[in-house]
This record gives structure tokens, sequence and C-alpha cells, in this order.
DNA sequence: AGTGAAAAACAATGGCG
DNA sequence: CGCCATTGTTTTTCACT
């Protein structure tokens, strides 16, 4: 299953444009539909292509405040991390979760209405957990780049 | 341009899967096809729906770091500043880059290959920029939740 | 590996209840 | 807003190079 440039070049234009088929990516990548096609399917099969997911406006959904949360956890049994994990899992202002090296150990990423739903976020749900040590929220100011392209420079 | 129940259920299918037509949609949502292809071109046409777009799979990317890096920045002049902001879209490994309240001023996402080429993209490109004053990168262990879903529940 | 034409599936539109 | 039929387009498949 390795990539050729006619692949790369497919790739490319659906982390742009997620909805274009066959017949219109033909003269973008320079090869028939219906080898796109037949390509397309290869790529989801071998799980390269994981899924198409739609972009939404988040002021058309009033979301107004996004925020990072830097947090250091207390050393707990692993079972309590799994369920503070669970929740998180679970909570759906939260867009994104991961654990760092060095401090802070863990990083979020909050999408909510305005700064009361982001404050009741933060002191009903975050800093309530036993698991949470600190935590420093940071407000996005401006964002200047946010794209879900991945680099393409490595295959 | 209210978005009702039957919207956020489209729009939650179309979050999770976003090439899911409306033929597919019509059980999900308990509309007709026909009438989820009116309210698929109303909520595009409003910027509701922004884009489709493929998500791939990093590792089949041969992408192997995933890392934050959080900055602070010199004050300098505005027309250096947004220089450096060009250049950071311009890179794409970059895929996230938010201006933020407090300290740091900023927060990176990135996606390299291995350590070699985060260290590359960091002391070259980076740390190399004066508008950088302290730079400070955690490598992401562990990927707790990454989603693309906005909540739909202040809508 | 790739092309091109036929076959099948699907989305979009309009009219009516 | 459901239902239905129609129309146009697109994907998919197949025979062939």
């Amino acid at each position: 299953m390795p990539l050729d440039g006619f692949d790369r070049k497919i790739l490319a234009a659906l982390q742009e444009k997620g909805d274009t088929g066959p017949a219109d990516l033909a003269p973008i990548v320079g090869l028939s539909a219906s080898q796109i096609s037949r390509r397309l399917q290869q790529l989801r099969k071998d799980g390269v292509l994981r899924a198409i997911r739609a972009s939404l406006s988040p002021e058309a959904l009033n979301i107004g405040i996004g925020a990072y949360v830097m947090l250091t956890m207390t050393s707990t049994d692993p079972g309590a991390a799994q369920a503070f994990r669970d929740q998180i899992c679970a909570m759906d202002e939260i867009l994104e979760c991961q654990m760092l090296t060095g401090s802070p150990d863990m990083i979020l990423k909050l999408a909510t209405r305005d700064l009361a739903s982001l404050n009741d976020l933060l002191s009903n749900h975050l800093l309530a957990a036993p698991e949470v040590a600190t935590a420093r929220t940071s407000i996005i100011l401006q964002e200047v780049k946010s794209t879900s392209a991945q680099p393409l420079r490595f295959v």
C-alpha cells in the first residue's frame, strides 16, 4: 500500500474539499474518473482516508468562546485517571484533550457559548475533579490558523 | 435562519460522517430525502455548513510526532508580527496557531515526521524568528480526545 | 496501470395532497 | 412537510488496451 503521486494529489484535494467526486477529481489529479474511484476505495480500505466530516461555523452555533486549558494532574490510581478521561470524552464542549510531556501534563481545547458557560465548565466540571491539581486557562483572542489538513510532505 | 431540531440532527450526523447523502440522512433525521436536500442547500447558503473535509490517518502519512509549542512574543511593530503570522500559515506542519490571553501569547500545534524534523522546525524556523521571545515545546504522549465536531447544545 | 462506455445509483426539482 | 415522478448527474463496474 505505498502511496504514489496520484494518491497524494487525491488526498490533498480531499483535505481541502472532501465532497469532491471522482469526476471533479479527475482533471485535478490527471487520471480518469474510474481510476480515481478505484483508488478511493483502496485508500479507504487501507485506512489512509479515515473519514469525511462537515466543518460548521462556530458563530452560527452560538459558540462565542474558544479556550485552551493547561492542566497539571495529581498522581492518582490508574482507574481514577481513566474515569476522568472518560468524563472528558463525554463533554462535547471539549474538542481536544492530549497528554503531554513535561508540564503541563494535559492540554484541553474548549468551545463554549460565552464566558459564563466557560466559567461553569471550569468550576463545576474540571476543577471539581480531584485528579486536577492546577488549571491555567487561556482564551483565544484571534485565530491565526486552524486546519485539519495533515502535511503530506512525509509520504 | 433559525435552526430547528431537524437542522440540528442533520448537522450532528454530518459532523460525524460528512459524506452522508439525503437518502441516508432521511431515516436518521426523520424527514423525507427531498426536504433534507432543501435544508442542506439552505444550511450551505447560510454559511452554517462551511466545508466538507477528509480526515486522514497521520500514521499512514509518516507523521509520528504531534506537539504543542507555547510562545511568548517580543513586542515588535505590527508589520513584523504580520509577516511572522504569514510565515506560520505557509508552514504545513503547523496545524493550528492561536493568539491567547495572558501568557503564553500564542500556541501552536505541530505535526511532524519524527523528533529530528521537529527539532529542525523549531531551531531553524520558529526560534530563528526575532518575534519569538521564548518557546516551550510539549510533545503529545497520548491522544485522549480529538474531534472536529462543534457542540450543538447552544443552538 | 490505465481508458472509455454502459449500467446503476443518487440527488435535485416541481407538482400535489 | 410528505410523497411521488422526472430529470440530470455521478459513481461504479466491466471489457478492453
